[in-house]
DNA sequence: ACCTGAACACCGTTCAAGT
DNA sequence: ACCTGAACACCGTTCAAGT
């Protein structure tokens, strides 16, 4: 057969994306499939590697997009005060991986074969992400050290983070979406009280 | 063949957890198969249906013992100073996770299959684990409601295991390991000392 | 009763062959 | 140059058949 340029690779990639998106969405994590994609988009298997190197860099690129994702949800807040800003970026999160679980779930799924290092365009994606946390640490303690900001933010930022992961995953702690709000903004408040209040290090 | 009676169910079970603890631990996550299992164990693959259900069973009484091995690191954390007994406990987890990375990470890597619910003896483990920390907070402040305690050490808990996946993963975040406890640290000690201050709630 | 091992329905990945 | 589809080396799970 080899059907001829109906699509450009650039199309077929496209159509690949937004067929595993799709399928994640639905059908979780464990339904992505090359073949079922390749059924999807009315390919045979074969054309998904003209594309992507192999399956975990489909993903990759994937998650990628989740992480743009999760990003235009965080610029939408827009807080003044740097202490409720946070709060507000952090009850943000939450609610992106609550409501969009399976694509959420996957970022952390993700296991590069061996050998295998994280592209420096996709760490930046994660980089842009911690950042908008650290401006406003930044804001908050303008007199201490950039370092010491980072570390609060990263520390913070995992504690949102872990607490989404251990209450959504339902593998540790099963709890109702009001009470993981409540934890997520007494974790960062409280955290940012002592923080400001007293500046242990 | 069929060889008879030479090991107990009892006993076939035990070495074939022991197999895979030990397939995890030095080959990692994506290494434990059925097949590799009955290899190490010199027995078929269709003995291992004798004594689980299936691989989700055998990965949750895998997952059980790691429990049991962390809750045993935590029980040797004897501080009495109930703040500096929590911010032990959670190095000795960060310890842990770090150094039994493997198996730290299968118990996260479980997806129960559809329909499926965790066993009440396995939440009873998960229960327990949490219990030390919560058992704190209530040396901590008595004058609290219990509910409040017991969310205080979901919060922070859920915040140390979140700095742990995104630092030992390495999917979000590569720093050493010294940062990590730092990060750690701080979040607890910031936690608590907001916490008793004013007592967000 | 215990255990085998072949069979089934899947995977991801490759690549000679077709248009 | 683009795409197929069969082949390869794997999975987890089942179950008739052997001792």
């Amino acid at each position: 057969m080899a059907r001829r340029s109906e699509h450009s690779l650039e199309e077929i990639r496209e159509m690949v994306l937004n067929a595993a998106e799709n399928i994640v969405i639905e059908d979780g994590v464990s339904a992505l499939t090359v073949r079922k994609i390749a059924l999807e988009i009315g390919y045979t298997v074969g054309s998904i590697y003209m594309v992507f190197a192999n399956m975990a860099d489909l993903i990759l690129h994937l998650n990628a997009r989740t992480l743009d994702d999760i990003a235009a949800q965080l610029e939408q807040v827009q807080e003044p005060d740097p202490e409720q800003c946070i709060e507000a970026l952090a009850k943000a999160y939450l609610h992106y991986a609550s409501t969009h679980f399976n694509r959420w779930h996957l970022i952390f799924e993700a296991r590069l074969p061996e050998g295998a290092t994280i592209p420096v365009w996709y760490q930046d994606k994660v980089d842009h992400l911690f950042s908008r946390v650290e401006a406003r640490f930044a804001e908050l303690a303008p007199q201490r050290a950039e370092a010491e900001r980072k570390r609060a933010a990263r520390a913070v930022w995992g504690g949102i983070h872990g607490i989404c992961v251990l209450s959504l995953n339902g593998t540790l702690d099963r709890v109702g979406l009001y009470d993981v709000e409540e934890s997520v903004v007494l974790l960062v408040r409280n955290f940012i009280h002592g923080w400001v209040a007293q500046g242990v290090d």
